[in-house]
DNA sequence: GTCTATATCATGATAGAC
DNA sequence: GTCTATCATGATATAGAC
């Protein structure tokens, strides 16, 4: 049996599935191009020569599945529209439009399946400039127009508090797939697959939870969150200043 | 002016304050411990004498914080309790002790102010084992707790539901903490400084999403999610095979 | 397209003088 | 406690044979 037959694609598509996993499992500055290649089985060399670099690497790894993603999310909200005879569609539609979309994809291991929402997940916070620069670009027309149908399914709702909203979804969303299982209820995908089962169950809670903050009721401004709140931000922290006693030794 | 005028503080307490900020800006991996003592103006051999290494020092930024925080938290839920007569807390006044703590650290320097909520919110996700294994370590007791008191505030919601929502809640603040403005309403605390008016603001609005959320009714487990989930888990790939025409020279 | 070999540089850590 | 000097390692990237 040739080490060919072992990998079922070519040496690109290979780099960007090893790239992808391990992008995760290490995050960006924590692979090196070696530990790529390794796994791969191709050459160090080939990164550079099918790609450019190790971040336009990564770029290509991410455009991969955002574009996939971007053109689903964007059809699923036409036919949304298209079915509501004039009227924009109800909130929880939307929301199940976008973030639906999304989590479906990791019942499909031809779209990345768990491994890429990990990725994505943890993309957004991502230190690296342009790794957020890139997925901004890569995001603004979709974010742009479910924003603006919220907007029009919202019209009680000031515009500020639909984009806040937007951002504390995305943020539920992202943690409950980036995966830091330390509640430990967190979906254990380190052992590489979430089974269908799973996901749809982290779906529909993730679903109800959403749509519940969505549906929350419009926060008062002048509200001080009377205890917790106030008493951080006015407390005095205990620097690491020498021990009770003023310094004299013992 | 000597250049220990422009350092308030001693040579451990400058290395803590630098590391803190450049572990956000660049992230564990991405800051060397050069670009630390060159900012903080210490000898490189200074974080090896004083923390032992490059993890001692993560850890220490970030223990230098946790501790305090949970501290409070337990405070502030202990006095929760004792006012109840016996009944438990509201589930409202739970969200407000784990996460308004928190978010009042934005306010105040003394405690890390906005840097260390960013990091804070980082550390779930990230690629770094020991990060990830010290935040569980640190977080398990106070965590353990708070989800107790949820579960003891709403008798009717299974007790695996209220972990999930739990995780659903870490989530979205941690996102809004860490703070990816790719939305454009993200708090811009690259400049640093979040007036304290604007740290208020976000925790208004994330208090009533978050209580929104947590108030949701209980999720179908029989749900499917009609379209988009199921299209996305069933769909194809276009995956980079060779350009159309069969790999033929033009 | 794929490979070897290498150039160039930055990193974490430490030894040892002061 | 602080400094200089240095070590060993591993990083990205490229040149050039095949």
């Amino acid at each position: 049996m040739t080490s060919a037959a072992l990998h079922p694609a070519n040496t690109r598509t290979r780099i960007l599935d090893v790239g992808e996993r391990l992008f995760v499992k290490h995050g960006y500055d924590g692979t090196s191009l070696r530990m790529i290649t390794g796994e791969a089985q191709v050459n160090l060399a080939a990164v550079n020569y099918h790609f450019g670099g190790k971040e336009a690497l990564m770029e290509a790894v991410l455009k991969r599945r955002l574009d996939w993603l971007n053109e689903q999310r964007m059809r699923v909200l036409d036919e949304l529209e298209a079915a509501g005879d004039g009227l924009p569609p109800r909130p929880h539609k939307i929301v199940e439009a976008f973030f639906g979309t999304l989590i479906g994809m990791g019942c499909n291991k031809d779209l990345g399946g768990q491994i890429f929402l990990k990725l994505i997940g943890r993309s957004f916070t991502s230190p690296n400039g342009f790794i957020r620069a890139l997925l901004a670009e890569e995001y603004r027309e979709v974010v742009e127009r479910y924003k603006q149908a919220f907007i029009n399914a919202l019209p009680d709702v000031p515009r500020q508090e639909v984009a806040w909203r937007f951002q504390f979804m995305l943020g539920a969303t992202a943690y409950a797939l980036a995966g830091s299982d330390f509640l430990q209820v967190s979906v254990q995908f380190d052992s590489d697959e979430l089974p269908e089962e799973q996901t749809r169950r982290l779906w529909s809670r993730l679903y109800s939870f959403l749509v519940g903050g969505m549906r929350a009721p419009i926060p008062d401004e002048d509200l001080l969150p009377p205890q917790a709140f106030a008493l951080a931000s006015t407390a005095s922290a205990d620097d690491d200043s020498p021990p009770p006693g003023g310094g004299f030794p013992p």
